[in-house]
DNA sequence: ACAAAAGTGTTCAGATTACACCCATGG
DNA sequence: CCATGGGTGTAATCTGAACACTTTTGT
């Protein structure tokens, strides 16, 4: 009566350069699209079927667990070979979209339940495992190309209309930082004052006591107020 | 290898009253609630789990199938108890979610991939199926009321950004149908001067030369001018 | 004193809202 | 001639976009 279905998950984990979250040098003298933009995890396979090429974390879902569970063992088990700590607790994980074309798989029939991770800054990765540009990624293994554009997209989108952002920053941030991770994942450079009243107005960040100094004018330190992903009324398109 | 995880679709077959599309008498004068509001396909289960209680159309994946294939299969079954023409043939279908808590079924593990579905109007449906009301549903077996809960949300969603309305409607209709299906989706109404300026102004009608003749002045009919959906830059407040 | 990023207001154009009457037809 | 829904414009308000300088700190 079970239909002979592999069921396996595949995870986009996506993250920034340390320049956008974490405030190092960014040289942004040079105009010619040295913009930041978003990372994706990608690991390189060494057997067939395209052995040698890049991936997605994945894996198949065990008999008693739950999907989200699965996901999240994939990327502790990438996480063993890597930066442990950050990649094994991603700040925000969601289930993108499921693909099943019966031939996605060479060997057999396995779909794919696929999820978005998001992370403040790349971990560490080891070995065999790398990040690459997500916007433009080399050729992908199975249909990891068309996966990983449904959660960039799906990233895109949900920045303007939730506080996803915060599955790409710390705990704590300046409102240039945020600022930075719009522009980076939106591709294009925002206005300081607009995006600023913009985002105090939408009363979703907190105003920590703190403050981050380097050496210029000290940054006031903001916090998302809610735990986990809200849903805005209202749109930043600023 | 393959791990014992079985794997079904479930659909969410939504329409709307034959009133709102199709300019029967809707008795507006009476203004208790009497809005017009989605309405889902459900069947009652003969056999347990669940004997009795209604449930959405759904099936096991087949092994060589797709999974779009395979909601169409399952609407296709339906259909062929009931109004064969209407359902077998959604103007619209989209994948949802995937839902695989390891307990929704007590049978054993069984994944499912839930479909949106949408009609112009309700298919007639016979012997055990049902057209509910799909923001007030009765008890649903398994999961399904999380089910139709997530389509019912991304019908509202992308019904403002969207051309999704497309799916609700026929292919030539006035911009009072169309505005009586966003009323019926969102819940409450709208503007007719607002409403019409801007479904105009974004440019995705075309006004067919036809006229919708009735009791009354007779109506202009349009039509989407690009079949399927398109997202929209702009959005639908109003 | 200089470099570097933080912080801050105003003006203008376009979009959204609210609102009420006449029109064309069928019966 | 009456009932029914179709169709239209304008003024007030709000929102989004563009735009440049001063402040605070570290070195």
């Amino acid at each position: 009566m079970t239909p002979p279905v592999s069921l396996a998950v595949d995870v986009v984990v996506l993250t920034l350069p340390a320049s956008v979250a974490e405030l190092d040098a960014w040289d942004a003298s040079e105009d010619r699209a040295a913009r930041p933009a978003p990372l994706f995890l990608a690991g390189r396979r060494d057997h067939p079927p395209f052995a040698g090429a890049w991936s997605l974390p994945g894996g198949l879902v065990a008999g008693a667990e739950g999907l989200e569970a699965a996901a999240r063992r994939v990327l502790a088990e990438a996480a063993s070979r890597s930066d442990a700590i950050r990649l094994a607790a991603p700040r925000h994980l969601e289930q993108l979209a499921t693909f099943g074309a019966p031939t996605r798989d060479p060997r057999g029939r396995v779909v794919s339940v696929s999820y978005l991770a998001l992370l403040p800054v790349p971990a560490q990765v080891a070995g065999n495992a790398a990040w690459l540009p997500a916007d433009d990624p080399p050729e992908l293994a199975f249909d990891h190309r068309t996966i990983l554009s449904s959660a960039l997209n799906r990233l895109r989108a949900k920045l303007s209309y939730s506080t996803v952002a915060y599955g790409l920053l710390p705990d704590h941030f300046t409102l240039s930082e945020l600022q930075a991770v719009y522009e980076a994942v939106r591709g294009r450079s925002l206005d300081k004052r607009n995006f600023r009243r913009k985002v105090l107005a939408l009363g979703f960040l907190e105003d920590t006591g703190d403050q981050r100094r380097g050496s210029h004018r000290p940054a006031q330190l903001y916090r998302f107020s809610q735990a986990g992903l809200v849903l805005l009324d209202d749109v930043i398109t600023t």
